[in-house]
DNA sequence: GCGGCGATGGCACTCAGTTCCCTCGTGTGG
DNA sequence: CCACACGAGGGAACTGAGTGCCATCGCCGC
């Protein structure tokens, strides 16, 4: 956002910003969102009505006041990857960041997490940013993905995924009012996405003693394949295996 | 919607409710979404002000006149389903009773895509819509998953991904001004869906005779486990195999 | 004819968001 | 020292979406 621009060059922050947010949520929580109007934020925060808007576009902005940065953060992390880089699990850390930025304020986020619960528009509003998001990781998978049949199909089907998992572990560590441990419960919603998508999650710390993984030799599989179709095949080794 | 009770009731439509859409599209298309004020609408319908907004909650409304009415028929459609059909599968058809919806229409359809893709704001309504369906095929999935592990994550991430999949075809289907066959492609996109989450794909014709679902003999596989993940024997099967 | 009653029109109001202009402090060149 | 530009903030007035309230009209049963 502009405001952030020269605020993080200077490394200076605009109080005012941060009184706005402040003064925006005593109200909302005492009286609710819809209940409190922009001239009752900027008659507590004693600022012009004009300033609120400077800094924020629309009311709904102040509850979410650093998705902006978070979202450049993220196109930047994207950007500075390489062909190096296995782009699921890419997109999977890519998502963490976004749950990193949600754990640096536990109470801040729980409170948001209440308000945007129970008020429609502030729930429409959190769509279109995690919106915004899921475009952002679907577009590095349709870069990485050019080539690859059905490119831009997967790239969103994954980027999809990686995002309704990373909310179903973020709302599960939110209603527990950010006790818990927010990574773990993270991780093991992106592994399931990882290994749903043949990925390898990420670096389960293998048990064994220098195992290999360019020689997959403690993996013997024996199929006899009479017209069965892969997805029988893995069913039949789910079942077998005893779910993972 | 409280118009469509009755008017389904009786067989009836509103003729005012569908004055008030072709007036909308008309000057929406002329001059634009934004340029184009609620007054600007009843005034060319030759109705009152208070009457649009007794037939659309809001403006946006009226861009998406039968979404209310394709999401009831959904989760009726869901709650009509029983154990016996398979869970994923089921709600693939669900996704293809949306894309039927807009079919029925194409060039409506088409109208509109262009309109919601260029205005922020249809977009984001959009985005409401799209998570109401994504939300009634997550609980209809958290339902069916309940009891095994993750149901909850599995339930999320797999409605993603088939939402997902569906917008995926249905945009490349009005990019193409609704000349395609759209259910080809999204049964496509579907399909991938299917195999990704290990759900048969739709009904690809047995090639043997009298194959029975419920009998696999014709699957044999051994499996020598060594403490391998879940993924690297799949991966194994996959290469072995020759990518499905 | 009379009294509901549902559908509609009309008016006034609130509030979000924008436009335009004013003020004030700060620096800068003459 | 003064004039002037400039940017941050303040504030009045405006547009337009959405709501509440009430009057009106047509229709139906009695």
């Amino acid at each position: 956002m502009s405001s952030s621009d020269s605020a993080e060059a200077a490394g200076t922050k605009p109080p005012m910003r941060d009184a706005l947010v402040a003064a925006a949520f005593r109200l909302f929580l005492e009286r609710g969102y819809e209940q409190t109007t922009v001239d009752d934020i900027v008659a507590l925060a004693g600022v012009g009505r004009r300033s609120f808007f400077r800094y924020f576009p629309s009311k709904e902005d102040v509850v979410f006041p650093d998705h902006e940065r978070c979202l450049a953060d993220m196109t930047a992390f994207l950007a500075a990857s390489d062909e190096g880089h296995e782009p699921v699990l890419r997109v999977c850390d890519a998502a963490r960041l976004v749950l990193g930025m949600y754990a640096e304020n536990p109470s801040f986020s729980v409170q948001r997490y209440r308000l945007t619960k129970q008020v429609p528009g502030l729930r429409a509003y959190e769509l279109s940013v995690v919106w915004r998001y899921e475009r952002a990781l679907a577009e590095y998978l349709r870069g990485r993905f050019a080539g690859r049949p059905d490119g831009s199909l997967r790239a969103d089907v994954v980027a999809a995924a990686v995002v309704a998992a990373h909310n179903n572990a973020l709302r599960s560590w939110l209603r527990s009012d950010g006790k818990g441990d927010a990574s773990t419960t993270v991780d093991h919603a992106l592994g399931y996405v990882q290994s749903a998508f043949g990925a390898p999650p990420a670096a389960p710390a293998p048990e064994h003693p220098a195992e290999d993984p360019e020689h997959p030799e403690d993996v013997v599989v024996v199929v006899s394949r009479r017209g069965a179709p892969l997805w029988r095949v893995v069913r039949e080794i789910e079942t077998t295996l005893g779910r993972e």
